[in-house]
DNA sequence: TCTTGCGGGCTAC
DNA sequence: GTAGCCCGCAAGA
């Protein structure tokens, strides 16, 4: 309420609400002895003028998503409403709010946007179309007149803001920094480490191809793997896993972009760190805590993630120690799910998923009931500054992307058929503890195998203390998931050299 | 790749 | 004539 008396007062104090004047008018007021200060959010009949000078006002920005509208006049530019873009299932984030993103401007952008899946519950997406202007889209006007820049809005909004754009392009230039920031270290350190000690060839992988290959991230973007805490977590395609963890940021104005993410423990990427299983009856028992390395999980999407990278952009690796929760639940979420970004993802998806409806998680079940606490060793994470890390491919994602993983993109509520056969499979297979714990290859990299290695990871951090079985067990473990999952994509090629990354100092 | 602006063309009122 | 909408194009980020 007193938003909007603010809001009105606003309105009342807007000089250019002072004149009368109307954007068509032949002749407009000469010489505005004010101006208005930008108004990012402009809503109802309104007008305002802006100083020429006002870099906000020449671009003709707002927070609301308009395009442009032909209206065939060339001195007064026409933009209508696109409306907001929300999930179907109108879930909840974190926060409570609700997901509102902002609709790509161009058309096929905005058609591709809309094949996306729900970051917080992977459920489909809808436009919601702006109808504040008797039925049809509120219309924002744009003339250049004189000194002054007129603006004149027609309509009421009648839809929540979208992300405004100031954040989405904040969001992406700082995912750009980071990924700048993040990358080059690393490349640099992976470099030292091929040309330094060779002590085991098998601990490391060669991250540098990877790193010089982002296009590769997408391969591994999209996963499904099967792990202790989210044993049968299902990102039926990238761009919803990648959203995953940037909900906060979709929240549209109401929070700066840097600063929406509630969880300061979530990061991504994240710098190599140490994950060592621990809990009740187990304790770093498996000397290959299996993980997905996080910048695997690296979008090429910058709308969908972000948020991770933002906060690491901001906090740099030793924030990111500094801020792990050791002890939390959420970390042990995140060590259980082996996968850092995963893990994030959980944090905010999973987890949050707990508290927003069944409809928003088709894969719930399933990943609710192998956590570890049901049955399998509490897996509790414990950071340290100087770690082994295990790096190793999830290839899960290959079971989409192995063959065109773009495929995956168009997800919708459906197309969780295949992750759920996906599930039920490894679940099964899951069921006596077999060890089937994924042991280091012995020539080194780990020969991954794409579908199997959802079933390798499970079973890895399931069971940790089982002792690392030879490969052909893990093997016929991975074929029992390669059935279920039908035909194995060669992931291995892919994912195998790249990922199997293992005790690594940091 | 996406945004933005421009303009042609169509349809409805 | 006005308004809404679709489409394509080009420039720029």
């Amino acid at each position: 309420m007193p938003a909007e008396v603010a809001q009105d007062a606003d309105r009342a104090c807007a000089y250019g609400m002072k004149l009368n004047w109307d954007i068509n008018d032949p002749q407009m007021p000469q010489e505005p002895a004010h101006f208005d200060h930008f108004r990012e959010w402009p809503d109802g009949y309104v007008r305002y003028i802006y100083n020429r000078e006002e870099k906000k006002a020449q671009r003709h920005l707002s927070g609301w998503a308009m395009r442009n509208t032909n209206n065939h006049n060339g001195h007064i530019l026409k933009k209508s409403c696109l409306g907001v873009v929300v999930c179907v299932c109108a879930c909840a984030l974190p926060d409570g709010s609700s997901l509102q993103l902002r609709p790509a401007i161009c058309d096929k952008a905005r058609l591709k946007q809309q094949k996306k899946a729900c970051p917080n519950c992977h459920s489909a997406l809808e436009l919601i179309p702006c109808r504040g202007h008797s039925g049809y889209p509120v219309t924002n006007f744009w003339r250049l007149d004189g000194n002054a820049i007129f603006f004149q809005a027609k309509g009421v909004h009648d839809h929540a803001r979208p992300e405004s754009k100031s954040e989405t392009e904040a969001r992406r230039s700082a995912l750009k920094r980071q990924m700048t920031s993040f990358y080059q270290p690393q490349k640099k350190r992976m470099r030292e480490l091929k040309a330094g000690a060779n002590q085991d060839s098998s601990e490391y992988f060669n991250s540098t191809s990877f790193l010089e290959n982002p296009e590769l991230f997408d391969v591994i973007t999209d996963t499904s793997c099967l792990i202790p805490g989210q044993p049968c977590t299902s990102f039926p395609n990238s761009d919803a896993y990648k959203a995953t963890c940037d909900l906060a940021v979709f929240q549209g104005d109401m929070v700066p972009p840097f600063q929406k993410y509630p969880n300061p423990k979530t990061y991504w990427p994240r710098p190599p760190c140490s994950y060592e299983l621990t809990g009740p009856g187990y304790t770093n028992a498996s000397p290959y805590p299996t993980l997905c390395k996080d910048s695997t999980s690296v979008p090429k999407d910058p709308d969908w993630v972000h948020l991770n990278a933002l906060q690491y952009n901001g906090n740099s690796y030793s924030s990111y120690e500094r801020n792990f929760d050791f002890t939390s639940k959420q970390c042990s979420w995140k060590s259980a799910l082996g996968k850092p970004s995963l893990g994030e993802r959980t944090d905010h998806g999973q987890l949050q998923a707990m508290a927003t409806p069944p409809c928003q998680n088709p894969e719930f079940p399933c990943r609710y009931l192998a956590t570890p606490s049901a049955g399998g060793p509490a897996l509790q994470t414990v950071i340290t500054t100087t770690t082994k890390v295990s790096y190793q491919a999830y290839p899960c994602p290959a079971l989409k992307h192995g063959d065109g993983g773009q495929e995956a993109n168009s997800l919708s509520p459906r197309s969780y058929a295949a992750d759920d056969a996906l599930m039920s499979v490894c679940a099964e297979a899951l069921g006596p503890p077999a060890a089937v714990t994924r042991a280091p290859s012995p020539a080194g990299k780990i020969p991954l195998k794409a579908p199997g290695d959802c079933w390798a990871i499970r079973s890895t951090l399931a069971f940790p203390q089982e002792a690392a079985p030879s490969r052909p067990e893990g093997a016929d473990a991975w074929d029992v998931c390669l059935y279920g999952l039908g035909s194995a994509i060669s992931y291995v090629d892919r994912a195998g050299p790249l990922f199997s990354y293992d005790s690594e100092d940091f």
